[in-house]
DNA sequence: TCTTACGAAACA
DNA sequence: TGTTTCGTAAGA
């Protein structure tokens, strides 16, 4: 960088900065001033302050090519380039717009800061490159050419698609820019140790590009590089941290200015992905050999893999599976065996949890099975009483006849004498509106009188009410003139006198429907049990498909539980033994 | 000074 | 809407 300043030297201003005595100045005015509007020259790579050469950023964008004075004064051929107007909207080039953010030279400085490699910040402004250059990628080195994440480094290991809890959330250390990414998230020693043990196993990786290699070539490159850049640059000191801060403030900058050129950004990763995709098919050649073919992955398979795929034949692709599965599972199923699982004990538990559920809802369900049979018992019972026509005048005496109570379906005033009558029949009237069904008929072994299940070829569905409550589909019986009513009677609400209604079932109120109230309430407790059985029969079918599937032949291949402690490697044998 | 963790912008 | 990756605060 000296050596470049020194070469526009005859520029009139003071040398020193206000930061630090070693930070680099730019332009005319040989300040070290980065917060303005700067251009640099396509020819020199000096950077230039708007104000000092009378240039504005708008005027700037209408500017293909600039060169300084001093470059257009030594090569006459050197000429300022404007963008014709048509295109001047359209073709914000990338490379432009870089050039004019302000912001870049805050990231030069810094750079300039962590690592001397500003001749290189210059070069990457070459044209041509299609590779997106950001705050953190100089777009030119390897691993900014890098498309695919190597899996194996901390950075790799913590993002969701490996399975990581995407804490650190850093890009793959093999991907970190060589100039411009913080040096601390490159590749550390350990990564490239394990990249080299994997390339040692690179017979079982379908996938095989070596990593370590590539990593060996980007740091020679980089050193190459290093050694390019001069020995004035390396010798160059850091920023002050009072640089440094304000570059980094600039930088912050730069994000909210983004937002205006998002077009430009778009084009620009249009670019970026064109790049990508040159790379991708780049690094797939380079596993080709001088014919264009490359060797067929099987096990000691000398033919050439076919095109589009790696092996020579099916076969090939089957041995080489085969192989890892042999080579694979009986460490897996040494290592699962050897250490105990939690989900499988949990999963055991749930079992037996579900089991004695089952149990209890069993027993339910036989309790219920017996009051409804012995409801029954009581109804036919029931049917065989006497009438007695004095009991009814009694029982209507007794009434409050000026009291007055509202219908709960439709609200209308109603006699307490009646109304049992009348909202049995308005929630009848109401509820046989709707429909209330399901696909599927009812299939429930051993119950009797469940659902009602009368098929709608209209809405092709079964109806789901319980069968005693079904207002749509069956009609209460009509009643005969001598029918009893026959209600169990009752003292303090719930103890049985033994003895029964003899009203006249067509004139009783008070026992309006009794049966089929009492039916339903049976028949819902019933429906309940058989839920509860049926929920816990899913969750039993859950536990055991997990249960089945921990362990197979796939998890095992898949996935591998490393013990990092050794003293708990072996909890259950420390048990068992 | 380095590491970890995380909000948030950028991107797919 | 989910993923990637940057910048940075907080803590070691």
């Amino acid at each position: 960088m000296d050596s470049e300043m020194s070469d526009i030297d005859h520029f009139p201003g003071p040398e020193s900065s206000m930061e630090g005595e070693n930070a680099p100045v730019y332009c005319i005015c040989r300040k070290p001033d980065i917060s303005c509007f700067m251009i640099g020259c396509d020819n020199c790579n000096e950077w230039f302050h708007g104000h000092c050469i009378d240039i504005t950023e708008k005027s700037a964008k209408a500017i293909r090519e600039w060169y300084c004075m001093r470059c257009r004064d030594k090569n006459s051929s050197l000429e300022i380039k404007y963008r014709s107007k048509k295109n001047r909207d359209k073709e914000a080039e990338p490379d432009r717009t870089e050039r004019i953010e302000r912001s870049e030279r805050s990231e030069r400085s810094e750079r300039s800061y962590s690592t001397p490699s500003t001749p290189d910040y210059k070069s990457e402004r070459r044209r041509g490159s299609k590779v997106k250059r950001s705050v953190r990628m100089c777009g030119e080195c390897e691993p900014c050419r890098r498309t695919e994440d190597c899996a194996q480094c901390d950075f790799c290991k913590d993002m969701k698609k490996f399975g990581g809890p995407n804490k650190i959330r850093q890009k793959c250390r093999f991907r970190q820019c060589e100039v411009r990414a913080r040096k601390m998230l490159r590749v550390k020693d350990e990564e490239l140790s394990m990249q080299e043990r994997r390339d040692n196993r690179r017979r079982y990786s379908e996938d095989y590009d070596s990593e370590a290699d590539l990593y060996q070539q980007y740091r020679a490159a980089g050193h190459k590089n290093n050694m390019a850049w001069g020995s004035d640059e390396d010798d160059e000191p850091p920023f002050s941290p009072v640089m440094r801060k304000k570059a980094i403030k600039v930088k912050h900058v730069k994000r909210r200015e983004k937002k205006f050129d998002k077009k430009k950004e778009s084009r620009r990763h249009k670019q970026k992905q064109k790049h990508k995709d040159k790379t991708r098919s780049n690094e797939k050649s380079e596993l080709r050999d001088n014919t264009g073919q490359r060797q067929c992955l099987g096990p000691s398979c000398v033919e050439a893999a076919r095109p589009n795929s790696k092996y020579c034949s099916e076969d090939c692709g089957m041995k080489l599976a085969a192989n890892r599965i042999y080579e694979i599972l009986p460490q897996r199923i040494q290592q699962w065996q050897q250490s105990p699982c939690i989900a499988e004990e949990h999963g055991k538990k749930q079992l037996e949890r579900i089991r004695k559920e089952q149990q209890n809802a069993r027993l339910r369900l036989t309790d219920m099975e017996r009051r409804f049979h012995e409801l029954e018992g009581i109804i036919a019972k029931a049917k065989q009483q006497a009438v007695q026509q004095d009991e009814e005048v009694n029982e209507g005496d007794s009434e409050d006849t000026d009291l007055q109570i509202f219908c709960v379906s439709c609200s209308h005033p109603i006699n307490p004498k009646v109304a049992l009558r009348h909202m049995e029949r308005c929630y009848a009237k109401y509820e046989s509106q709707t429909s209330f069904g399901s696909m599927y008929p009812t299939r429930i072994e051993g119950a009797t009188r469940l659902f009602c299940d009368v098929y709608n070829p209209q809405s092709k569905t079964y109806c789901k009410r319980l069968q005693v409550l079904c207002p749509e589909h069956s009609r209460d019986p009509k009643i005969s003139v001598d029918e009893v009513c026959g209600c169990p009677l009752v003292k303090n609400v719930f103890e049985l006198t033994g003895d029964y209604c003899r009203v006249p079932k067509r004139k009783c109120n008070k026992h309006y429907n009794w049966e089929k109230l009492r039916r339903a309430e049976v028949d819902l407790e019933r429906v309940r049990v058989w839920y509860k059985l049926d929920e816990l029969f899913e969750q039993e079918r859950n536990v055991r498909t997990a249960m089945t599937n921990r362990a197979g032949l796939l998890a095992l291949m898949l996935h591998q539980t490393i013990q990092h402690d050794p003293l708990t490697t072996d909890l259950r044998s420390n048990k068992d033994r």
